[in-house]
RNA sequence: GCCCAUGUGGCGGAAUUGGUAGACGCAGCAGACUCAAAAUCUGCCAUUCGCAAGGGUGUGAAGGUUCGAUUCCUUUCGUGGGCACCA
């Protein structure tokens, strides 16, 4: 019985499956385990083998941890919102939901091969509007709250507002609050929201017609296709990432991330402690305030300079310097962002004109304009000091500014030194300090004369939210009279629309701008409240909000709104909710608590800029109860308008007037129960319709997400004014991603985004695992999300990660073709000696323009030639094989391949006296690259399952190095790992015996070998040592295959050890064996050091430190019976060539070391 | 420029706390089995001197600490990654 492991690997995948063994609960009595991968982008290239390095390797941890008695979460999910899959959009003119979906599909075929233990139950996807419902509900949340600075944590803005109303704040009283417009309160709060609106100058990406994050541009051009990228001046939401900078550090002292990942946070938080002070200036009453983090060098300030966007530039120039001035702010302004990036050596600059005192010893310095100071940076103003800072010390140097030495012979006149362990000259007081001890002194003295303060400065910036893309999560929010709105969470998700092209809006502003009858908004009349119905109610009958100006022609209809009075919309909803009129509280009592039929009554819900009184939103029907039915021609009018989008939109409607309800409740409550009943038959009936009518091709995602969309949106209509509209920009990819670990927790929850009680029990993820590209990136707002909702309450722990792993990259090893042209290729040839260059002249391709191609071990002079990426699939050890290359992959057919031996030309081998030959050997030359589709070098694991199966595949991708170094992938290796389970196997079964296992006793020999795999194995895979790991196992069998040890208690408690490494072999020889359940869920192996226990060890001995015999000692002797033995030795005495030794160490266990 | 990581045979790598450098595997070489191939098995495989026994050298380079250094320290070079007019 031989190893077949397709056949092996497929059954216990579906059996596993069909027995749901991954399925994880979240009530244990074991204590939990949450391990989780980055979940990757869907992207359309499908996996290479870089890609399951670190999904294999939680996935060993995984099990190994169940096998330890721990509840495992490992879930598996998809980052589906992104760029590419707009940019294939914009392309192609395919939906992203479509592309998505395929994609998705693809990886999980691909995953499912390998044999993971994912909870496939719990498997999200960021773009699925279940999900993203939570996402903008955690928007909103953010929105909603301040960062409060006492307590150093979020709170909710509603206590913010109560402060001002009762208190104000240091700029102004309760009473001048409560006399600010709505308008200008909102602005207030909005300077204080986590997640807030502001002008900001952001990365526009003309090309892309979007706007980057800082991580998206690389250079000044986008990372993704390299175009330009400039700053504009756009609104953007932002969160304010700022207010958690300290927290943000503090944490990472609590968690297990690497060193260099500490440190790039770190650095992106980039912390300086300093002061600011301001400087009177000679000519004008306005004060210079700047940022520097050495006030002990104030005495060696030649110059100052503010950056040319500062806003006392206007101010500080004066009348002979304006011209000037302005012609460098032109130049300034000319140059794109590359140009400043790219050109960073540059010096340039202007004088103001104006001179700024030293508060310290009166000197005049002059102020000086330069783009080398950034705006965005401490107060956007610097104090320069030339002998202690090199730029500073390049831009004197550049415009003959006289540099002040305050450091003596620290400087030396040629370059800045930055050193603080200096003492002070020239420089007044602070004279003949130490730098590093002046610089308290220095502040202290800021502070006493009020110039200035201690201030700690950031270069962390607030984190843009906003993108100007289609595909990613609407915000829930609506703008009107500059103020924003959010949504209510009853209306959460907030779908995402269809649109017909994915090209920008205008004015910069995303796809979503271009739907105009999604983004403008009706006017909206409020709902009365109850009090108010029935009286008057020629203006308005139930409560329905108005429906549009009479003139609009697609929404005809009733009218009498203010934007005022739409605001209120959700208020008054919830009013209602609480203050219900005497027949609506009759029939809510009949409804409510799923009495009816089971269904799911709410009241006050609105729904399209509406507010029935009461919804069954699983039905689609509405139910209203009026004081009287309406009779004006004009309210009629706007009633059937209503009732009109309505129905489009699947609703139906029964009323009941008060009268009919005090009267005989149960003749309506029958009424409601018939009609819940009839929508039922209709509409399985109409599904049944739908599902045969529709063939695969039209029932795709984008479809069902437009179907989604139509049932929510819109929500208003469209006004006569216009003022109303939507927030058009979408959140960026890292919104989605910032969380998505806590919804794994309890997926599925329609109530909350994940229920406290499931989050108190998996609590922080204990092992995460990923690349180190989002060190910086979702890191960072995975960590300020879950502090703010850690802040808030929502769960119970502020680091969502105790322990970072990062898997390093496996390259690819590149393959190229090197292409010359015909005479140099010539000449390599002539003089190798192969040929004649008449012979090589004589063979003639008549007007056939050829591509020459040369073998690499003919190359001398690299240079000369083009090198050609070949796909690494027709190349074994550098050797191409030309012939399966030429018929599948080469583009250009008239090409020459010229070798040693002969050449290959048309499919066919020729010497070089052109007679055809058998096949020759053409190498190509390689190189370590990034593996990527278009270097040709990336290998698919599908190929390498189907030809050695998952179980191989795993091992070797583990066995390839340390998880989270970066290595070389070279397939040949493979073979290694493959012989190893081959040789596992033999020792169950032989190919010419069959069973060959026993169940004999083992011997101690035997155990010995078993119970030292065991303390290794265990010791390997908890440190993540899983190459060594598997080069014990190979020992292991080796050992036992050696001493022909074939029996079942070894070798079933070596399977499962080998359980989180090979699943599949491990359970069927695991059954094989006898056992009864799956091995997945045996006990894991306790190492006995009894069975290890020596009573000899075999010492090296070295002379000087260099080893020259060996020689078994007991390891109970003591030093003196050493010393003696090890003397006793010949070799040992053949070195100390008759001298005594000076010293004899004796480590026990370890060596012997005698010093001559 | 600054910060972090890293450097060991032809190749991937091992040596967990300073204690026999090169485990395990790939590739290569020699052999066994076979009509042959595959598979499998055995041996060799850092380098150098030597017929051998045995010796010298050797973990990027140069120093240092130590009885003893791939491991610790200093300087320096190469590679990979991150940040970058951040005052």
């Amino acid at each position: 019985m031989e190893y077949r492991f397709n056949e092996i690997e497929k059954k216990w995948q579906d059996q596993w499956k069909a027995d749901k063994v991954y399925k994880v609960s979240n009530e244990s009595d074991k204590p939990k385990y949450y391990v989780l991968d980055m979940f990757p982008y869907p992207s359309g290239a499908g996996l290479h083998v870089g890609h399951p390095l670190g999904y294999i390797t939680s996935d060993i941890y995984s099990r190994y941890k169940r096998l330890k008695g721990f509840n495992v979460l490992h879930p598996m999910g998809f980052d589906s919102f992104g760029l590419p899959a707009e940019q294939y959009a914009l392309e192609t003119g395919q939906h992203p939901a479509d592309t998505t979906e395929k994609n998705i599909a693809t990886f999980k075929t691909q995953l499912d091969k390998i044999g993971f233990c994912y909870d496939w139950d719990r498997e999200l996807r960021t773009s699925d509007p279940q999900y993203y419902k939570w996402t903008q509900w955690i928007f909103l949340e953010l929105f909603n709250s301040y960062f409060c600075n006492t307590q150093q944590k979020a709170r909710p803005i509603a206590d913010l507002v109560k402060k001002y109303e009762t208190k104000g704040n240091k700029n102004f009283t309760a009473a001048q609050w409560n006399a600010f417009s709505k308008k200008e309160q909102e602005d207030i709060l909005m300077k204080r929201r986590l997640a807030f609106c502001a002008y900001g100058e952001v990365n526009w990406c003309e090309a892309l017609g979007t706007v980057l994050a800082n991580d998206e541009v690389v250079n000044g051009v986008s990372e993704r296709g390299g175009y330009p990228v400039e700053k504009k001046k756009m609104r953007q939401w932002y969160l304010r990432i700022t207010a958690y900078a300290d927290r943000l550090l503090e944490g990472l002292e609590k968690v297990e991330f690497s060193d260099s990942m500490k440190e790039m946070q770190r650095n992106w938080i980039g912390k300086s402690q300093g002061a600011e002070m301001d400087f009177t200036i000679k000519t004008s009453n306005e004060k210079l305030r700047v940022y520097t983090t050495r006030p002990d060098t104030i005495f060696g300030v030649d110059f100052m300079v503010v950056a040319p966007e500062h806003e006392l530039v206007n101010k500080l120039t004066s009348a002979d310097q304006k011209k000037s001035i302005e012609k460098y702010l032109a130049y300034v302004k000319s140059r794109s962002e590359r140009e400043r990036l790219a050109e960073v050596k540059q010096i340039t600059g202007c004088f103001t004109g104006a001179y700024a005192i030293n508060p310290f010893d009166g000197k005049e310095i002059p102020i000086w304009i330069a783009e080398y100071v950034l705006a965005g940076y401490g107060t956007g103003a610097i104090m320069a000091v030339p002998c202690g800072d090199q730029r500073d010390y390049n831009f004197a140097k550049h415009f003959n500014i006289p540099i002040t030495n305050i450091i003596g012979n620290h400087y030396n006149g040629e370059e800045a030194n930055a050193t603080k362990d200096a003492v002070l000259e020239n420089s007044g007081f602070l004279n003949g300090l130490l730098m590093k001890d002046a610089i308290d002194v220095a502040v202290n003295k800021i502070e006493e004369l009020g110039i200035g303060k201690r201030k700690v400065n950031y270069r962390m910036r607030d984190a843009g939210f906003s993108r100007q893309r289609y595909w990613g999560e609407p915000f829930p929010i609506i703008w009107t009279d500059g103020i924003a709105i959010p949504l209510d969470a009853e209306e959460l998700p907030l779908i995402l629309p269809p649109v017909d092209k994915y090209s920008p809006g205008p004015e910069g502003e995303g796809p979503l701008a271009n739907i105009t009858d999604w983004v403008y908004l009706r006017d909206l009349t409020p709902s009365p409240s109850p009090k108010e119905r029935g009286v008057g109610d020629h203006s308005i009958g139930d409560s329905a909000i108005g429906l549009g100006r009479g003139d609009s022609k697609e929404s005809p209809g009733y009218f009498n709104s203010t934007e005022q009075e739409w605001r209120n919309t959700l208020p008054f909803a919830k009013d209602n909710r609480k203050d219900l009129t005497e027949a609506e509280n009759i029939v809510w009592q009949e409804v409510r608590d799923r009495k009816i039929e089971g269904f799911k009554f709410r009241r006050q819900h609105p729904i399209a800029g509406y507010i029935p009184d009461f919804v069954c939103l699983d039905k689609k029907l509405i139910i209203e109860i009026d004081g009287e039915y309406h009779n004006e021609p004009e309210q009629q009018k706007f009633d059937a308008a209503r009732q009109n989008w309505l129905a489009e939109n699947g609703f139906e409607m029964i009323r009941f007037t008060n009268d009919e309800i005090k009267k005989s409740l149960k003749q309506v409550i029958e009424t409601i129960s018939k009609k819940l009943k009839e929508e039922e038959s209709l509409s399985t009936n109409e599904a049944k319709k739908v599902e045969a009518n529709t063939t695969e091709a039209n029932n795709t995602e984008s479809e069902k997400l437009h179907k989604a969309a139509g049932s929510s949106s819109p929500l208003f209509w469209r006004g006569a004014g216009g003022e109303v509209k939507r927030e058009t920009s979408t959140m960026p990819g890292y919104a989605g991603s910032s969380w998505y670990f806590l919804r794994y927790m309890d997926p599925h929850n329609a109530a909350t985004f994940c229920d406290r009680k499931a989050s108190d029990y998996w609590n922080q993820v204990d092992l995460y695992i990923g690349g180190t590209e989002h060190a910086v990136g979702h890191l960072l707002y995975s960590r300020l999300w879950t502090k703010v909702l850690f802040d808030l309450g929502y769960i119970g722990f502020e680091e969502p990660y105790k322990k970072l792993v990062n898997q390093g990259m496996i390259t690819g090893v590149s393959q190229l073709n090197n292409r010359g042209d015909k005479e140099e290729i010539y000449k390599i040839l002539v003089s190798s000696n192969l040929t004649a260059i008449h012979d090589l002249q004589a063979r003639n391709f008549g007007n056939r323009l050829m591509s020459h191609y040369i073998s690499s071990d003919l190359i001398t002079d690299v240079n000369k030639l083009v090198r050609i990426h070949v796909n690494v699939k027709y190349v074994d050890s550098n050797k191409l094989d030309i012939a399966t290359y030429y018929n599948e992959s080469l583009q250009d057919k008239d090409s020459i391949f010229y070798t040693k031996e002969g050449y290959f030309v048309d499919g066919k081998w020729y010497d070089y006296k052109h007679n055809i030959v058998e096949e020759k050997k053409f190498f190509t030359s390689s190189e370590i690259e990034k593996m990527s589709k278009s270097k040709l070098n990336a290998v698919n694991p599908d190929d390498l399952v189907l030809k050695y199966g998952a179980d191989t595949f795993r091992m070797y991708e583990m066995f390839l190095g340390p998880v989270e170094m970066s290595k070389p992938w070279d397939t040949k290796g493979i073979e290694g790992v493959h012989r190893f389970l081959r040789k596992l196997w033999r020792l169950f079964y032989d190919d010419l015996k069959g069973k060959v296992w026993n169940e004999e006793k083992a011997t101690d020999a035997e155990l010995k070998i078993l119970h030292r795999a065991i303390k290794k194995i265990d010791e390997d895979t908890e440190r993540f040592s899983f190459n060594t790991a598997v080069s014990t196992f190979m020992i292991c069998v080796n050992e036992l295959a050696d001493s022909k040890c074939h029996k079942k208690e070894v070798l079933e408690k070596l399977l499962i050890l080998l359980t989180p490494y090979a699943p599949h072999i491990a359970e069927e020889l695991w059954n094989q064996l006898g056992n009864q359940g799956s091995v997945l869920d045996a006990a894991y192996p306790t190492f006995n050091p009894a069975l290890l226990v020596e009573s000899s060890k075999e010492y090296p001995i070295s002379i000087n430190g260099k080893v020259r015999a060996n020689i078994n000692l007991a390891l109970d002797l003591d030093q003196a019976a050493v010393e003696k033995m090890v003397l006793q030795n010949d070799i040992v005495q053949k070195w100390l060539e008759g001298k005594d030794p000076k010293k004899i160490i004796y480590v026990k266990n370890k060596m012997v070391n005698v010093v001559v």
